[in-house]
DNA sequence: CCAGAGATAGCACGATCGGTCGTTCTTAAC
DNA sequence: GTTAAGAACGACCGATCGTGCTATCTCTGG
């Protein structure tokens, strides 16, 4: 216990053509992952596919777990600049909730994974299966629910959202771009993204406007 | 093409211990899949677990995708009888609707699968892998959103539900329990299965209700 | 500029993957 | 009761899995 310095994200690392091969071995991670599931991402493969040798690749993650981790590091870090950040500019908060969907929805449809949305993908196969990997996804989908949740109950206090319960409202919206989310993917039905569109601006209506 | 007389499912096959053992080994592929998925579905370990050997589990499907395809069908027998049977028996189309919703959050929350859902699980899993097993899963998820629409256009037909497009509401209720799934199975969150039934209940309520 | 640490590759390991083959036992139709 | 076909098995195939070990390079701090 004493001895247990939460070394696991502190690691020695310094050269930078390492970084590099790190980086980019990790871009063709996510992309793959997306398509084949983080399980089924194959070190013998994702060497492949990122040109370095298998024995190589794996010097830079030291178990398939510690690779699908950083993998999903990854990922968080694209969600966070193609969604979260865009919409820290919003005018307010409910507006700033209308763009976090309408980010996400524009983020399945230019296919910024070729897969659909990776941690809709990842929740589902790891859903059942119990570890680290599991347990980093929940975190980061709690996350997700919690800023949507937190927004909501901002727009709340200042009028500008009816009052149901907040945890209710970003329920139902996620629930409407997951669902678009595979739908656009299962079936390649553009209408989908649409349908969580009016679905959501309904939903975020301001009270002001009539009934 | 004149040859290929649809003999997929047409096979010679009688003997009843042999139809035994096959229902017995997917009674296990469909329990071992929802939390596994299709892929990761190994024959020897199904095997294994089905208590028979790797060559005598083979020659009841004689390809690893006939394996999927057949777990497929039986997952979607224990879905029709779980799910689609009970709801026939409702007393009109609303009603119905009302049902289905219910009977699919009552079957996620008794864990008729273990991972939850198998359809979600696998439609995440496949979605974006092109193939006969994607197309199987796909034409099950669009045979469920229509049976839920058509049972909505007939309810707005009697006057029992405002008329919003059948295809809008079908996928906003859809879209619901799904989320329900997967935020129970990842969270254990029984307080999502609420959150998509009142939802739900506000969607479906009879425009007889005062606003 | 030198030494040491990091980056990368080669090779091999045991396990498991989907799949084939040949054989034996069992059932069911005649 | 004979017999052809189905059911089930064990042994085995080549490929690939995740993971080590070792040996070279190459970068970088002193």
């Amino acid at each position: 216990m004493a001895k247990n310095l939460a070394e696991d994200a502190a690691e020695r690392r310094t050269r930078s053509d390492g970084d590099r091969t790190r980086r980019s071995i990790l871009d063709t991670a996510v992309r793959l992952a997306t398509v084949e599931g983080l399980e089924r991402l194959s070190i013998g493969r994702l060497a492949e596919e990122a040109g370095v040798s298998k024995s190589g690749l794996f010097a830079h993650f030291r178990s398939k777990e510690k690779l699908q981790l950083a993998t999903i590091e990854a990922a968080r870090e694209i969600f966070v600049r193609e969604i979260i950040m865009p919409a820290e500019a919003a005018s307010g908060p409910r507006e700033r909730v209308e763009q976090l969907c309408e980010r996400f929805l524009s983020y399945v449809e230019r296919l910024v994974f070729p897969g659909g949305c990776f941690f809709a993908v990842a929740a589902a196969e790891v859903g059942a299966r119990p570890g680290p990997v599991r347990e980093r996804i929940a975190k980061y989908q709690r996350q997700w629910m919690q800023l949507l949740e937190h927004n909501i109950a901002e727009a709340q206090a200042i009028g500008a959202l009816d009052d149901a319960p907040a945890s209710q409202v970003a329920f139902e919206c996620n629930a409407l771009l997951i669902a678009a989310n595979t739908a656009f993917i299962l079936h390649g039905d553009r209408t989908a993204l649409e349908r969580a569109r009016r679905a959501i601006q309904v939903r975020l209506r301001p009270p002001s406007e009539l009934r």
